[in-house]
RNA sequence: GCCACUGUAGCUCAGGUGGUAGAGCAACGGAUUCGUAACCCGUAGGUCGGCGGUUCAACUCCGCCCAGUGGCUCCA
C-alpha cells in the first residue's frame, strides 16, 4: 500500500495510505471538532471539495465554518439548492441559468412565463428546508463538454447549452445533488444539510448576461448563514437600513419631496431640507475659499455651439435634454459645468503666474437618467454637484492632487464619514490623448495617494475617455458605501477649447485641467447623510438645533423672550407653545430629531433659565440663554473643526 | 428603457365574488393648564393616480398612460 505526506499549511507532514480524499487527510490532521467545521479546502491555491481524491503529497488548507470562503461556498450551493427546489416546484416550465453567490447572499436567474411571486417564496423555501433534511451530496463528476451540451439541450437548458457552447475547456464539472444537475466549477459543501438559515427575499427581472437585448430573466435574491443568529443580524440590519431610508426619513422630517406635476428625479426642498442644504453650502464655501479657491456661478443653458466644441454632444448626448429654441438660436440645458469655467478662463489671456486657479461652483446641473434608474435623492435629474476645476501645468498636478485629496478626506471628515475606499481608474480602450498624457497623469493620481498614504485599488480601464480618475466611496454608519467624491484629470477639453496660458517663456502652452467632485452631488449627499446619522444629524447641521417647550400657558410669555434672543444668538430654534402635556410634546419632538428641548416650567421661568433635555434622553442642568447659546456655539465650532 | 409589484384623506393602512368608501395619527374646534416619548370630546377632510372601455351600475373587471418600489441595464 502506498502511502502519500498531507499537512497543514503551517502543520507537519503525516502520512496517510493512499489513494484518499481531502476530508479523509484532514480527518488525520484535525481533531473531530475542527473537522467538522470544514466545507472545503484550498489546494494549490484552487478550492477544492472535500472529496476531492488525493493521490500526492499535498498542502491542504481547510475552509471552516467561520471565513468568507466558507461563507461563499455555502451561498453558491444554497443558490443550487433554490434552483433544485425551484425545478422540483415548477417542473419544465422553468429553465435555470446562473446562480452565483454574492455580498451577502446569492440569487438564481430563471426563465418561466408565469412571474413568481412572493406566495411562490414560501413554497421554495419549504421545499428547500426538506432538501436539506434529506442532507443530499453534493457531487462532483467531470464529462466531455460535447456530452454536456446534448444533455442539457436535451433537456432544453438553453441557457446552459449558451454558456456551454463558449467553454473552451473539453471537459467541464458538473455537480449533482438529488435529481438536480447542474453546470458548475464549484467547490460545494458536502450535503445540503449545512443549509438551514436561509431566507429569499425578493424577485426582480434582470437580462440572460446582463444585456438589454437577451431574454428578461426572473432573478430570486436570496441569503443564508452557517448560523441563525448571523441571518437574524442580517435581517434586523435590513429592517434598520429601511428605517434609515432617506426617502421616508426625507417624508417624515419634512425635508424634500417630489410631485408629480413637476416631474420625476426633480427635487423640492421643503424649509427644513432648505436650510440643512444651505449649511452644509455654506460650511462647503467657506472651506474652498480658505483652501485657495475661488468661487463662480454660471448658467444654467448655453447654445448648442458650446456642447458641440466640448464633444457632449458626441460623447454624453444620450444623457442630454432635447434642445430649445431662442431667436433661432439652438440652446440646451447644461448636463456639466465644466464649459462654463473654461468659458471664465478664456475671458482673458492667462498667464502661468495666475496657476494654479482654482475654481469652485455648487453647478446645477440636468441629466437625462432613464426613468428605471430613478431613486429618491440619490439619482435624479436635476440636481446641485459641488465642481471645481483647477487649470496648472502638468508639474503642479501631483501637488494639486495632493491638496483636493486633503480638502476632500477633511470635508468627509467633518460630514462624519472617515471610512472609504479608493479606486484609481486607468485609461479605457475608447479614449483620446497622448500615451504620454495618461501615463503621467496616472503616475501623478498615483504618487499624490501615496503620498497621502492612502490605500486604493485599481479599476483598470475604467478611466473617462478624456483621462484617469480617483473615485472615493465612503462608506457610512451601516457599513454600505457610496460613490460620493470624483477627482479626474482632463487633457481634452483644453485641447477641444484651445485653452492656453503663456509661460516664462513666452509662449503659449496647454494646461491641464482637473474636474473634481468631494460630495458628488448636494442631492445625493444629503440622502446619504441622512441614512448615515438616520435623520439625527450634527447640531452644526441639523436644521432645527432646538425647541422650546413650555408646561403651561403661564410661561408663554417667557418662552417668546427666550425664542427671540435665541433667534437672535444664531440659535435655530422653534416653539412649541401648545396647550399640550409635556409628554406629548416631546415625543413630538423627539420623533423629529431635534438635537435639544429647552424645557420651561414655572421654576426656569423663575430663574431666567431653560432646563436642556438632549436627544438621548438625558436631561443638563438648568442653565441660562446666554450659556446655551455659547453651549451650541461650541460644539458646533468643534463639531466643524473651526 | 426592460421585468415584476404597488398607487384609497397630509401620513400609515382596512375595504371576499362590481351597487359611488372607512380606521388610527396629523389638521381644525372645544375641554383640560397637565414637569421628561402620544389627555379627552367633537368637526372637517377623498372626482379611491389619470384617461378610456365593458356594465343598468366600477375603488373593485379590461386597455392605455403617469408615478413609485425591487432589480437589470445605464451612470458614477
Amino acid at each position: 500500500m502506498t502511502e502519500i505526506s498531507v499537512r497543514l499549511p503551517e502543520g507537519d507532514p503525516v502520512s496517510v495510505p493512499s489513494p484518499t480524499t481531502v476530508a479523509g487527510a484532514l480527518a488525520e490532521l484535525l481533531s473531530g471538532k475542527q473537522r467538522k467545521r470544514c466545507v472545503a479546502a484550498t489546494i494549490n491555491e484552487m478550492q477544492v471539495d472535500l472529496d476531492t481524491e488525493l493521490t500526492e503529497d499535498t498542502t491542504i488548507s481547510p475552509i471552516q465554518i467561520g471565513s468568507d470562503e466558507a461563507l461563499e461556498i455555502l451561498r453558491h450551493s444554497t443558490a443550487h439548492v433554490m434552483a433544485q427546489a425551484v425545478r422540483e416546484l415548477f417542473g419544465d416550465d422553468v429553465k435555470v441559468a446562473i446562480g452565483p453567490a454574492i455580498e451577502n447572499g446569492f440569487y438564481y436567474d430563471f426563465y418561466r412565463d408565469e412571474p413568481f411571486s412572493p406566495d411562490d417564496f414560501e413554497k421554495i423555501e419549504e421545499k428547500m428546508t426538506e432538501i436539506s433534511r434529506a442532507a443530499l451530496p453534493f457531487t462532483r463528476s467531470t464529462i466531455n463538454r460535447l456530452e454536456a451540451i446534448e444533455t442539457f439541450n436535451a433537456q432544453g437548458e438553453k441557457y446552459k447549452v449558451e454558456l456551454l457552447e463558449e467553454l473552451e475547456d473539453e471537459t467541464i464539472s458538473i455537480y449533482q445533488q438529488g435529481p438536480f444537475v447542474d453546470l458548475c466549477r464549484g467547490p460545494h459543501l458536502p450535503n445540503t444539510s449545512f443549509i438551514k438559515d436561509f431566507k429569499l427575499l425578493r424577485v426582480a427581472g434582470a437580462y440572460w448576461r446582463g444585456d438589454e437585448n437577451k431574454d428578461v430573466l426572473q432573478r430570486i435574491y436570496g441569503t443564508v448563514f452557517f448560523d441563525k443568529k448571523e441571518l437574524k443580524k442580517y435581517l434586523n440590519q435590513l429592517e434598520e437600513a429601511k428605517k434609515r431610508d432617506h426617502r421616508k426619513l426625507g417624508k417624515e422630517l419634512q425635508l424634500f419631496t417630489t410631485q408629480d406635476e413637476i416631474g420625476p428625479g426633480l427635487i423640492l426642498w421643503q424649509p427644513k431640507g432648505s436650510q440643512l442644504r444651505r449649511l452644509i453650502e455654506d460650511y462647503w464655501k467657506d472651506e474652498h475659499y480658505r483652501h485657495g479657491y475661488e468661487l463662480l456661478y454660471t448658467p444654467h443653458i448655453a447654445r448648442q455651439d458650446l456642447w458641440k466644441t466640448s464633444g457632449h454632444l458626441d460623447f454624453y448626448s444620450e444623457n442630454m435634454y432635447a434642445s430649445m429654441e431662442i431667436d433661432e438660436v439652438k440652446y440646451q440645458l447644461k448636463p456639466m459645468n465644466c464649459p462654463f469655467h473654461i468659458g471664465v478662463y478664456n475671458s482673458n489671456k492667462r498667464s502661468y503666474r495666475e496657476f494654479p486657479i482654482r475654481w469652485a461652483e455648487l453647478g446645477t446641473v440636468y441629466r437625462y437618467e432613464r426613468a428605471g434608474a430613478l431613486h429618491g435623492l440619490l439619482r435624479v435629474r436635476g440636481f446641485t454637484q459641488d465642481d471645481a476645476h483647477i487649470f496648472c501645468r502638468e508639474d503642479q498636478l501631483e501637488e494639486e492632487i495632493f491638496n483636493i485629496l486633503d480638502l476632500n478626506l477633511h470635508i468627509l471628515k467633518t460630514f462624519g464619514f472617515s471610512e472609504y475606499d479608493i479606486y484609481l481608474s486607468t485609461r479605457p480602450e475608447k479614449s483620446v490623448g497622448t500615451d504620454d498624457h495618461w501615463e503621467q497623469s496616472t503616475n501623478a493620481l498615483k504618487q499624490a495617494l501615496e503620498k497621502k498614504g492612502l490605500g486604493y485599488d485599481i479599476d483598470p480601464g475604467e478611466g473617462v475617455f478624456y483621462g484617469p480618475k480617483i473615485d472615493i466611496k465612503i462608506k457610512d454608519q451601516l457599513g454600505r458605501s457610496w460613490q460620493c467624491s470624483t477627482i479626474q484629470v482632463d487633457f481634452n477639453l483644453p485641447e477641444r477649447f484651445d485653452v492656453n496660458y503663456i509661460g516664462a517663456d513666452n509662449k503659449e502652452h496647454r494646461p491641464i485641467m482637473i474636474h473634481r467632485a468631494l460630495m458628488g452631488s448636494l442631492e445625493r449627499f444629503i440622502g446619504v447623510l441622512i441614512e448615515h446619522y438616520a435623520g439625527a444629524f450634527p447640531i452644526w447641521f441639523a436644521p432645527t438645533q432646538a425647541r422650546i417647550l413650555n408646561i403651561t400657558d403661564d410661561q408663554a410669555e417667557y418662552c417668546e423672550k427666550v425664542y427671540d434672543e435665541l433667534r437672535k444668538g444664531g440659535v435655530r430654534i422653534e416653539k412649541d407653545l401648545r396647550n399640550e402635556k409635556l409628554n406629548y410634546k416631546i415625543r413630538e419632538a423627539q420623533v423629529n430629531k431635534i438635537p435639544y428641548m429647552l424645557i420651561v416650567g414655572e421654576k426656569e421661568k423663575e430663574s431666567g433659565t431653560v432646563t436642556v433635555r438632549m436627544r438621548d434622553g438625558k436631561n443638563l442642568p438648568p442653565m441660562s440663554i446666554e450659556e446655551f447659546i455659547e453651549k451650541i456655539d461650541q460644539e458646533c465650532r468643534d463639531q466643524r473643526g473651526n
